[in-house]
DNA sequence: GCCAACGTTGGC
DNA sequence: GCCAACGTTGGC
């Protein structure tokens, strides 16, 4: 099981728009970078934890978690002319981009905030917190993933 | 709103 | 295949 970050513009899709969704699922669709398409597309299973991340926003951060409940298959949306996603070069015979779904686990009782992950010594190395860093979806470790969990359980941020 | 960082495009 | 121009992301 492997746990990744997903970014999401809160104004766009954020974690309380996924918790109206029927049964809490939505499809991941929209990733149009090969980096995050490839782990997509081969790595990213189901059972697998994702955090749920607001970008774009004040202040930027992990808001929850949901998990992988269905793994890659063709983003439909690159089908579809009237989709701000269409791609003309994806087919069906041969799909260039890839979703996933996932399902609200839960929504943490306060942010993580972008500010918190820089400050805490053993998640200097979390990509979302390099410089320049803008790729959507990023891997985790397990480390990284249980530290997270535990600043979640305290009422302030460190 | 600014702008650094980075990915993509396209001329050569 | 190089690389300048351009577009996008996303923190600040």
């Amino acid at each position: 099981m492997h746990h990744w970050l997903f970014k999401s513009e809160p104004e766009t899709f954020s974690i309380d728009a996924l918790a109206r969704k029927p049964k809490q699922i939505t499809h991941w669709d929209g990733v149009r970078n090969y980096q995050a398409r490839n782990m997509l597309r081969d790595q990213i299973k189901i059972g697998d934890q994702v955090f749920f991340y607001h970008s774009n926003c004040t202040p930027p951060g992990i808001v929850g978690i949901a998990e992988v409940v269905k793994a890659g298959y063709p983003d439909s949306t690159a089908f579809d002319p009237e989709s701000k996603y269409y791609d003309p070069s994806s087919s069906r015979d041969k799909p260039r981009w890839f979703m996933v779904d996932i399902q609200l686990v839960k929504k943490f009782p306060r942010i993580i905030t972008l500010e918190e992950i820089k400050n805490q010594p053993e998640l200097q190395n979390m990509q979302v917190a390099r410089r320049g860093n803008r790729l959507s979806i990023t891997p985790v470790s397990a480390k990284e993933w249980e530290t997270i969990q535990r600043l979640a359980k305290l009422k302030q941020p460190l």
